[in-house]
DNA sequence: CTGAAAGCGCTTACAG
DNA sequence: CTGAAAGCGCTTACAG
């Protein structure tokens, strides 16, 4: 590798020349500036970037933003939210000429992370922690609060870590979702819930009871069972609905396996979708809705957009401490068959 | 950020003896090390990594693998083998203790393709490029073979790049699912390709027709029929093939989309699945087999592997300049309800 | 517009 | 076992 004396002695220059040619600074005459780009041609001259980051000292930019996965992505499905974050992010750092760089949690033993190296040694210039539903991010939360290098959590919404963060809206999604259906004439709405210790399925719920409260329902904690996301605990969460419920009726259903396993039931029961029954789903997951019949009303959430606005945080950032904000991104509704009496639930 | 000059002074000794122990060398002694340590804790000393990369000139790895995708990643479907290959990729460097750095390139005119600056700066170790089914290879192998880093190309079979590569076997998956369909006991077998023009999908056809050479049947050229990956035209190439073909019989499907929509055809041409006619698709999309009735029989590439294998050969690559090897991973047969009259077609 | 020189933070023979 | 010193490749005031 040639480097910027070789190319100096070449053309007889010196080597500030050179960099200033190398640079794009103005103030070289043309007929050298000319002489200097043939030889860096000829030679393939590549600046070493160790040493330029060296030399720019602080201000030095890595041009990279670390991803920090909750594990390893071999441990996501393809229609997990980590992949679209990860597609939205590197859309917008590509604009900025910006790469993203992997690094994921291995959890050794209890509470106890393994951290990807990139978080040690400065070696991007921020961070964009993907969370789960489920994951306790106080280790880790804490583990990078003691570096300088700044941090966004994307995610759902859980605990308040006090960092910037780019969450999805659950509880409006849930609201929404709940008067979707009541909008469509179901006269009551019942709902299956994810495990209630996670943040995430409290909010969906909180969001089901406003739905109810605000068009004068009484919430009736016999029309609310908990489900564990598995297509089965949906299944077996509409038997017990089904105990106390006639139709018509509809279902908010904070998870589209749970949803699938509660449209099983129902047609099993002879209850006739969306005719009799309407059901909604969350999470919009591709292969479920599509398999369905007929077709699963879901809640679509934003992640392409959540890992885009995270990037563009963390590359204007100030180097000022102001407050971390919180921007919560709203999710959409994906009308189908499955929550549409009059459209036809044929499709 | 502390340096080690100000670790040094600080703990009274030399700057070679703090970089002595922040390098884990043995020979200092040990309350000289006990204090060292203590002031780097205390001083939260972050060795500088641009620096350290400098000094070591050449030998210094970046541990980090680029990944070069030949779009951004919001350009594929979840299901894409992209995610798939990267995926095990990170899986493979996480136990080295490298990164995974993520760049695409985005085709700025004919031909003509912006490179991430990944590439040129030598700032990775190694780099796994994706290649798809159609993708022209040739302007994005010229630009990165000038460079020194070495690198190994992922994906389907196409021209010869000299360049080391992992690849599924494609020829060999079709051979075998042919082979499957014929002895599920449909006495002919026709086949729906892809582009003729993708060299993937022209070695499926020759896998098809391999195997019912060595089944002693003439290949009829009546009984292929080229679609385009997508649904509808697998739907008409079916309804092509009915023309001449009345049941039973095979069909080898080069893609699922167009399986899914040959399927359709069968079903509305009143020609039942498994018993009449045997379908085998390709790519084994989830959201697609699992969404037909009967489930969808599809070849599965182990994509994930070859993402693996690449990165160990990254890792493992001897400087001396040998004949880059090519390996060739075998896809698994997914035998389900559509190819399987014997196994009861309703699952 | 151009060159000589200092120095970024680190590692590594080389003496002691 | 320990320290003084050179130098990795580059940028950047500073003189001219």
């Amino acid at each position: 590798m040639a480097t910027l004396k070789e190319i100096a002695r070449e053309a007889g220059v010196s080597v500030s020349t050179v960099s200033l040619v190398v640079n794009g600074k103005p103030c070289v005459s043309q007929d050298k500036r000319q002489r200097v780009i043939e030889i860096i041609r000829a030679r393939k001259y590549v600046p070493n970037y160790a040493a330029r980051a060296l030399r720019k000292r602080h201000a030095a930019r890595t041009y990279a933003i670390g991803v920090l996965t909750p594990a390893p992505l071999i441990a996501f499905s393809s229609s997990s939210h980590v992949y679209r974050i990860i597609a939205g992010a590197e859309q917008a750092v590509k604009q900025k000429k910006y790469h993203l760089v992997l690094g994921s949690l291995e959890p050794l033993a209890e509470g106890i992370f393994h951290l990807p190296r990139m978080l040690e040694a400065g070696e991007v210039d921020g961070i964009l922690i993907i969370s789960t539903a489920a994951l306790e991010m106080e280790k880790i939360v804490g583990s990078v609060a003691s570096f300088s290098t700044p941090v966004v959590l994307c995610g759902y919404p859980g605990q308040d870590f006090n960092l910037p963060s780019v969450l999805i809206d659950n509880e409006k999604a849930a609201y929404e979702a709940t008067l979707a259906l009541l909008k469509s004439g179901y006269p009551k709405v019942a709902t299956i819930t994810g495990p209630l210790s996670y943040p995430s399925a409290a909010a969906r719920l909180r969001g089901y009871r406003l739905a109810l409260v605000e068009n004068g329902l009484f919430p009736d904690e016999t029309l609310v069972e908990e489900g564990d996301f598995s297509e089965l605990s949906g299944a077996e969460a509409m038997k017990r609905l089904l105990r106390h419920l006639t139709p018509p009726f509809g279902v908010f259903v904070a998870g589209d396996f749970m949803a699938k396993g509660a449209l099983n039931v129902l047609a099993a029961s002879g209850v006739r979708v969306p005719e009799q029954a309407g059901v909604f789903g969350f999470d919009d997951v591709e292969y479920v809705v599509q398999s369905t019949k007929p077709a699963l009303s879901s809640v679509r959430a934003p992640w392409e957009e959540v890992g885009r606005q995270a990037v563009s945080y963390l590359l204007a950032l100030p180097s000022s401490g102001t407050a971390p904000p919180t921007i919560m991104l709203p999710c959409e509704l994906k009308v189908r068959g499955s929550s549409n009496p009059n459209g036809g639930g044929s499709c």
